[in-house]
DNA sequence: TTAATTCCTACTATTTAACTAGGATTAGTA
DNA sequence: TACTAATCCTAGTTAAATAGTAGGAATTAA
């Protein structure tokens, strides 16, 4: 139950964009801001690209911005990506039987998972700045 | 954010043991309802008596069984010493400084965390025995 | 043409989880 | 006392996932 280190920088990056919102943003800027190495953030940020959470302008003097406005994106719509759906067991599908051992608390693991997510998709991005 | 398998497992076991309250369970029977090996049940179930979640009767037609009344034990309260106390960050002690990436967005962490353990621990095994 | 940027993909290292294993200790029963 | 069924203790091994590194192709503005 331990957040991955996508999940963290990934929320820092994207709460930077949200500060430069309008504005674009390298990878080089991020990186520096946050300590992490450009190459990493550049799969994080690809991944948040694929979810439609950021927007890139390739070229000299490209860079990303948020795909929409910071009171439009939730937390949980950027850590769900960036954190395997999270889903935090493998069978909340309901399909599963209950003969597999970790299916056998599934209600108990699915409402968990609901909480969680409403939670994380109560706070927008701007709120989460506002909070810091 | 995957929960593990000793939270998953124990949280069987520990049902497993609610439904036998009163009577003391062996291991050995454990593993064949959960369908873990005896070996691995014994360490988690050894960290449940660390935590007074159950007791222990050692030797010939020994075996264990709940501390307390499964109403009176939560979901919580099994999961936290299998899952490193549930903590999602290792920064959540409020004491790091803004600097470390990973602290950056220590109150989101803090609050989800809170959430998190709040659900867990307004649901006890007796309710949790119930639902399923 | 050059420089600054994103994009794509493969690889490696590290850490942690998951499990295996052996045998010591304890206690009930005959 | 001897035997058996159980917990207890601890070290080691394996497998999988995470975290990070790396190189270079493609794109675009000036």
């Amino acid at each position: 139950m331990k957040l991955s280190s996508k999940a963290r920088y990934g929320i820092f990056a994207v709460a930077q964009l949200a500060k430069n919102y309008g504005k674009l943003t390298s990878v080089n800027e991020l990186a520096i801001s946050t300590g992490v190495t450009e190459k990493y953030l550049e799969q994080i940020i690809a991944i948040l690209k694929q979810s439609d959470i950021v927007v890139a302008k390739r070229g000299s003097l490209g860079g990303y911005e948020l795909s929409r406005h910071p009171s439009e994106i939730t937390v949980g719509e950027v850590l769900r990506p960036l954190e395997n759906n999270l889903e935090i067991v493998d069978c909340l599908s309901g399909k599963c039987s209950g003969r597999n051992p970790k299916c056998l608390a599934q209600k108990l693991w699915c409402n968990l998972y609901l909480n969680i997510n409403n939670y994380l998709d109560s706070i927008t991005l701007q709120q989460f700045l506002e909070e810091q």
